[in-house]
DNA sequence: AGGACATATGTTTTTCCAGTCATATGATTT
DNA sequence: AAATCATATGACTGGAAAAACATATGTCCT
């Protein structure tokens, strides 16, 4: 049976803003302000994703002072990056000219 | 870097019609009209959706007199459910009741 | 050719969700 | 404890996408 999961699943990585803070935090862990900064994202905006993205555990968050520190979890992250490489290798080779959002390259 | 593409790839797979389809075809190829019927959707809808899965290569179509057969790229599809397995192996366990779409035990 | 059936496609309507705005909570400092 | 900083959360709204609706295309049969 296809758990009520799958549809918060792929529709976060349906999520441009989603796929931009999983991008950057793939360079280390930040905290919202900075993440906001950086994409140049509203605060709440930021959060309200990260929220999204912790509650599918795709992020992991945890205090430091006042700020909260969100990192990947690996774990999760990876095997779905390697599903797209598969994806794209197969069908999309010629889609990669990569216009968009900064990525890695592939492993 | 991120591909345009992956935003189509995952909103069609965070589409619970086209999730719906998915899974009736993984039992085999079937014409529009049964699938249209099996689901009780419109046969537009069916239309609709089987165009967008095909244009991101999830199926393939062939015709059959006035049919269309509509059957699942196994390639594509297979590494997907893969990726689901892991996931929710690992997280969603506990919301494995599996109410609502009906889907495939695991491999 | 014309009619019937199967599917595709174009257009309108409706639904839903991401972002914004406003406010609340929680932590630190003085 | 009040002020300030960092983040979370609740309410609202505009825009996009999906479904419904209407029509066109294509195929088979007589």
């Amino acid at each position: 049976m296809i758990c009520q999961s799958y549809e918060p699943f792929f529709k976060t990585l349906a999520d441009p803003t989603k796929l931009e803070i999983i991008n950057l935090l793939s360079k280390g862990p930040l905290c919202v302000s900075i993440i906001a900064m950086k994409l140049g994202f509203e605060q709440s905006r930021v959060s309200h994703n990260l929220k999204a993205l912790a509650d599918l555990h795709f992020v992991t968050a945890l205090r430091k002072g006042k700020e909260r520190i969100y990192a990947l979890d690996e774990k999760v992250v990876m095997p779905i990056l390697k599903l797209i490489d598969q994806y794209v290798e197969r069908y999309d080779k010629h889609m990669c000219k990569c216009k968009g959002i900064p990525w890695r390259r592939r492993a």
